[in-house]
RNA sequence: GGUGACGUAGCCAAGUGGUAAGGCAGGGGCCUGCAAAGCCCUCAUUCGGCGGUUCGACUCCGCCCGUCACCUCCA
C-alpha cells in the first residue's frame, strides 16, 4: 500500500488526502513548454516542481504516468520559424532538444510521454466533433469556438465569476471574431503563410487549450489523477481544459489539479526589460552548478512564491556543499565497533520527518531542515567516535532516499582516485609535513588548490576532492 | 472594480492555539604546523501595526498599513 499524500487541490481550495482513481497508480498530466525559446529559471522551478511531485510519489508507492506536452503550434512557434525562414518543425526541434538537454541537466527525471501537439491534430478534432455534437460549438468564419454559456460549470477552478468578465482593453486580444468575447477558439481558420491542416472542421490549427484535453485524454484516460502548471495556467488554459474535456465526455476531467507559484528574481518581477531574465544557460555561463540551482528551486515550497537571488543560489551551494562533504566524511571515516556514536533512531527519526514533510502537500523547506538535522548528527557522531557498520549504510541509504526525491545530493563515489599524480603529490607534501618542512608542504598544496583539489587531512589520512 | 495570496532575525525559510525548526551570512571558541572539513557557543523576550477572543495567539476574529498575483500572450 502506497504511503499517503496529502495535496493543495485548486479545484477545492484545500488540501485533501490524495486518492488514486486506481489504487496505487498515479496518472498525471504536467503542462509543458512552448517550445520557441530556451526555458528560463521561472518555467524551471514549477518542472523541478513537478519532478520532485513525480519522484515522491514514486518513492511513496505509486507507479506514476506522467504526460508533459510540447505545444509546437501556437502564435509564437510559428512566428518564430517565419522570422528564421524555416519549418515549423525546424524551428521547434531545435528548442525541443535544448529543453531536453536543460532538464537533464538539472536531473529532472524523464515522464512516461512528451506529446507534440503537431502529432495530435487528429485527436485535437476528434474531440472538436464530440464537443459540437454535443452542442458546445460554434462556427464563425472558418474558426470553431466553444460557447462557454454551454457548460454551466464554467469558472469553478479559477473562481471566476464568468459574468464579470467583460470586454475590455484586456480582452479579446486575437483576431478572430467570437460570438461572445468569454468564448474561445478550439480551431482557428489557416491565415495566409501559416502552417494548416486540411480536415473536417475546415483548414486550420488547433486553438492554444485543445491539445492539453486531447492529448491528456489520449495518453492517460478521459478522467485522470493530476493535471499541475503553473498559477498563471489556473485562468485561461485549465479552465477551458476543463470546458472543453467534461463537456465533451460529461465526466469530470481531472480530479486534483496543482499549481506552482511563481518565481520573482531579487524581488521583482522576472522580465527582459528589467534585465533579471535568466535561463538555465546564462546562470550556468555565470559559472553556477546546476545542482545548486536546483537545491535553490526546490527549497521553497511549491505554492510560496519563490525569491530567486544569487545569495540565495551562494547559500544553496553551501547546502549541497554540506551534503557533500558529510558523504565524503562518512566514506573515509572507518567504521566504529558495534553501534557507535550514531543511534539508529537517528535515522529512523530522520526518515519519518522527511516522508511526513513530503506528504504534508511537498513540504520540502522541512524535509531539507531535516536532512540538515540528519547531518548535524551524523557530523557530531563522526567526531564523537564513529559510526557503526551498520547505522553507516543506515544514513547513507537514507541520503540516497533525499536524493531519489530531492535530488540535490552531490556524488562523491568516483572522487578522490584513481589520479596518480595527484596521489603522489599528496604523498610527497605529507613527507614534507613528517619532515616539518611546511614550507614544502604549503607549497604543493597551493600548487594543487590551483588546480582545483581541496585537501583535507583527517585523522585517518589525508583525503582530496575537486572542488565544486 | 472583481477574486485570491503574502508580510517570521542581515538573507532564504518552517511553524498556524501552548509559549519561535533548519540553512546561509556574521561574531567567539575547539580541532589543525597552518589550512580544509567538522563540532561547540552566539545570533528574533519575538513573529507588519492596532484592537479583540482565550488561562494562553506568530497561530483565531476585526480594522489598518505594505507587497504581490490573476481577471483570455505569460511557467
Amino acid at each position: 500500500m502506497p504511503r499517503e499524500i496529502r495535496l493543495f487541490n485548486t479545484l477545492t481550495r484545500r488540501v485533501e488526502t490524495f486518492r488514486p482513481l486506481e489504487p496505487g497508480r498515479v496518472r498525471m498530466y504536467t503542462c509543458g513548454p512552448t517550445v520557441y525559446n530556451f526555458v528560463h529559471i521561472g518555467n524551471l522551478r514549477t518542472f523541478l516542481f513537478e519532478d520532485v511531485l513525480r519522484r515522491t510519489l514514486a518513492a511513496f508507492g505509486y507507479r506514476v504516468t506522467q504526460v508533459m506536452n510540447l505545444t509546437d503550434i501556437d502564435d509564437k512557434t510559428i512566428k518564430g520559424a517565419a522570422a528564421e525562414g524555416v519549418t515549423l518543425r525546424e524551428f521547434t526541434d531545435r528548442y525541443v532538444e535544448a529543453f531536453f538537454a536543460d532538464i537533464d541537466a538539472l536531473r529532472v527525471q524523464r515522464a512516461e510521454h512528451y506529446p507534440r501537439a503537431t502529432e495530435f491534430i487528429a485527436h485535437q478534432v476528434a474531440l472538436v466533433r464530440r464537443l459540437s455534437e454535443r452542442g458546445h460549438t460554434y462556427v464563425q468564419d472558418g474558426s470553431t469556438y466553444f460557447r462557454i454559456a454551454t457548460f454551466p460549470g464554467y469558472g469553478k477552478l479559477s473562481g471566476l465569476d464568468v459574468n464579470e468578465v467583460k470586454a475590455g482593453a484586456r480582452v479579446d486580444a486575437d483576431e478572430y471574431e467570437k460570438e461572445d468575447v468569454r468564448d474561445f477558439v478550439l480551431w482557428k481558420a489557416a491565415k495566409p503563410g501559416e502552417p494548416a491542416w486540411d480536415t473536417e472542421l475546415g483548414l486550420g490549427r488547433p486553438g492554444w487549450h485543445l491539445e492539453c484535453s486531447a492529448m491528456g485524454m489520449a495518453l492517460l484516460g478521459e478522467s485522470f489523477d493530476i493535471h499541475t502548471g503553473a498559477v498563471d495556467n489556473i485562468f485561461p488554459h485549465h479552465e477551458n481544459e476543463i470546458a472543453q474535456s467534461e463537456g465533451a465526455t460529461g465526466r469530470p476531467f481531472v480530479h486534483t489539479w496543482l499549481h506552482a507559484e511563481h518565481l520573482v528574481v531579487e524581488g521583482q518581477k522576472m522580465a527582459k526589460s528589467a534585465g533579471n531574465f535568466f535561463t538555465l544557460r546564462d546562470l550556468l555561463a555565470k559559472g553556477h552548478s546546476p545542482l545548486a540551482i536546483r537545491y535553490l528551486l526546490v527549497s521553497v515550497p511549491y505554492r510560496q512564491k519563490l525569491n530567486f537571488t544569487f545569495d540565495g543560489l551562494h547559500a544553496a551551494a553551501a547546502g549541497v556543499e554540506r551534503i557533500g562533504n558529510t558523504l565524503r566524511r562518512l566514506a573515509h571515516t572507518p567504521a566504529a565497533a558495534g553501534e557507535g556514536a550514531l543511534p539508529a533512531a537517528a535515522v529512523e527519526e530522520f526518515l519519518a520527518e522527511f516522508d511526513g514533510a513530503l506528504a504534508d502537500d511537498l513540504n520540502t523547506a522541512r524535509a531539507l531542515a531535516a536532512v540538515h538535522t540528519l547531518l548535524t548528527r551524523v557530523n557530531q557522531a563522526l567526531d564523537a567516535g564513529g559510526i557503526g557498520e551498520r547505522i553507516r549504510a543506515g544514513v547513507e541509504a537514507a541520503l540516497a532516499r533525499v536524493d531519489a526525491v530531492l535530488g540535490i545530493v552531490p556524488s562523491v563515489e568516483s572522487e578522490g582516485a584513481g589520479d596518480a599524480e595527484i596521489d603522489a603529490l599528496v604523498a610527497e607534501r605529507n613527507a614534507a609535513r613528517k619532515a616539518r618542512d611546511f614550507g614544502r608542504a604549503d607549497a604543493i598544496r597551493g600548487e594543487l588548490t590551483a588546480r582545483g583539489i581541496v585537501l583535507e587531512d583527517t585523522p585517518h589520512g589525508t583525503v582530496w576532492h575537486r572542488s565544486a
